[in-house]
DNA sequence: TCTGGGGTCCTAGGACCC
DNA sequence: TCTGGGGTCCTAGGACCC
């Protein structure tokens, strides 16, 4: 059995535990550059404020409607939802935590009554940290998102749902024809795994419940969508196919990218941005304890202008694996230099890095050829780490001598630069559009 | 004028092998 | 005229999640 414990608007509601006359209100929470909303409180959706809808489409709400806007502050929820976690897990033996507003909480063993050790864990975070959550409890991970959404429903639109699921929505307490019902009262969309596309096909298929996706051929499911699907239609029949997740599993990719406020053609600014996107991720690297193995770049206009576009991303191999944010920055500025075409708006830019492994394994062979520059860089970045740790992010930055060069002295050696140019490095990046 | 920032997994098809 | 039948690995792209 398990539980999904899912924050409330989960941004809007740790703004108001700091603004408390917030309450009431019709709040949203915006993107990176104030772009669009990424959180709304319940009168926002009342409203007809949709996720991620552009700011410029709901600001006339601000006058009509007493609409207001915040802008992320995300180390503040991050802090918040790791008070938030450490309360859910008293659920149950085991978490997953799933995004930064809801962990799975495996509940094999937890004997007593669910329903109530879930409203107790609720009202305790509700209390001690100020955020309302919800509870959905199934014998199967996708039957617990369900039940959250049930949860979530009952309480936010009366009438959804029977209102005796609001906040908590127990499934193991009812019949099957209970369960039925519920799902049959569930458009397939909102169903996890069941995207835009897929939910479009079902429906021009007949299947627009839940309900209907649940009755489906799971053999069927496969063949005229994916195993995902099919693993889907058996999760919501009760057959438990996605396991909780190992806490400690480190994440495959790291990322970090924006959108510029304005376009940017020029390179200097470009490097910078790359630096800095760089720098960030060499440091989410190191706090895994990994290396990474390929840094890739890419730049891009913006999709939504009718200028020219231009979008290039490439790959470019570490020669050692690292997790050294000088040895990053430089091959993403290296990446940044073969890719870059003067002439575009370029509305956004962004630094991934990739084949990542535990750090343990380079750092060893590293020790055993160079002993003092392995040693020293480690030094090197556990104390930039620290630093910014305690004093805030970016208060020490890796220098870089390109960062310090005009844009003009970077046009004139675009022009300088013949198409042969990819050849003055032996680790040739592998270009793509 | 103004449109987020992260992630995961699966699949089809090509290259290559014997 | 007729032109094998597997297997593996890699990559790009698609679909999904919050």
């Amino acid at each position: 059995m398990f539980a999904l414990v899912d924050g409330n608007n989960f941004y809007v509601s740790c703004e108001r535990v700091f603004r408390p006359s917030l309450e009431g209100i019709p709040v949203v929470v915006l993107s990176n550059n104030d772009g669009c909303a990424i959180a709304r409180s319940n009168e926002a959706k009342a409203l007809g404020v949709k996720m991620a809808q552009p700011w410029h489409e709901i600001r006339h709400l601000e006058e009509s409607d007493g609409l207001v806007a915040l802008s992320a502050n995300f180390a503040l929820y991050g802090d918040m939802s790791d008070r938030m976690m450490s309360l859910a897990a008293g659920l149950g033996p085991t978490q997953e935590i799933y995004s930064i507003d809801e962990s799975f909480i495996g509940l094999d063993g937890v004997r007593g009554d669910l329903k109530a050790r879930s409203m107790a864990m609720r009202s305790r975070i509700l209390s001690w940290i100020g955020i309302p959550c919800c509870v959905g409890i199934g014998p199967t991970k996708t039957l617990a998102k369900f039940a959250n959404n049930v949860a979530k429903s009952a309480e936010r639109k009366p009438g959804s749902y029977p209102v005796e699921h609001a906040q908590v929505c127990d499934l193991s307490k009812l019949e099957r024809s209970q369960v039925d019902e519920l799902l049959e009262a569930t458009d397939v969309g909102d169903i996890w795994g069941i995207g835009p596309r897929i939910g479009k096909q079902l429906r021009e298929g007949g299947i627009a419940t839940a309900a209907g996706l649940a009755r489906l051929d799971p053999a069927t499911a496969r063949a005229r969508f994916s195993v995902m699907v099919e693993r889907t239609v058996r999760e919501l029949r009760g057959v438990a196919c996605i396991s909780l997740d190992d806490p400690a599993e480190p994440k495959q990719q790291i990322a970090c990218t924006r959108s510029f406020g304005r376009p940017v053609e020029a390179y200097g600014p470009l490097v910078e941005a790359v630096s800095e996107f760089a720098s960030r991720a060499a440091e989410k690297l190191r706090s895994q304890s990994s290396h990474a193995g390929d840094v890739l770049v890419f730049i891009r206009t913006s999709p939504f202008r009718k200028d020219p576009q231009y979008s290039r991303s490439i790959i470019v191999p570490l020669r050692r694996p690292c997790s050294d944010t000088s040895a990053i920055v430089d091959a993403a500025l290296l990446g940044l230099r073969a890719i870059y075409q003067p002439g575009f708006k370029l509305a956004k830019a962004g630094v991934m890095l990739m084949e990542l492994r535990p750090a343990a394994q380079e750092q060893f062979e590293l020790c055993l050829e160079e002993p003092e520059a392995g040693r020293d860089k480690a030094r090197l970045m556990q104390a930039l780490d620290s630093v910014n740790d305690r004093w805030g992010r970016g208060s020490i930055k890796v220098g870089s001598a390109k960062i310090g060069q005009t844009p003009r002295d970077w046009s004139m050696k675009q022009q300088r630069r013949t198409p042969a140019y990819t050849t003055e490095w032996d680790d040739m990046p592998i270009a793509r559009s």
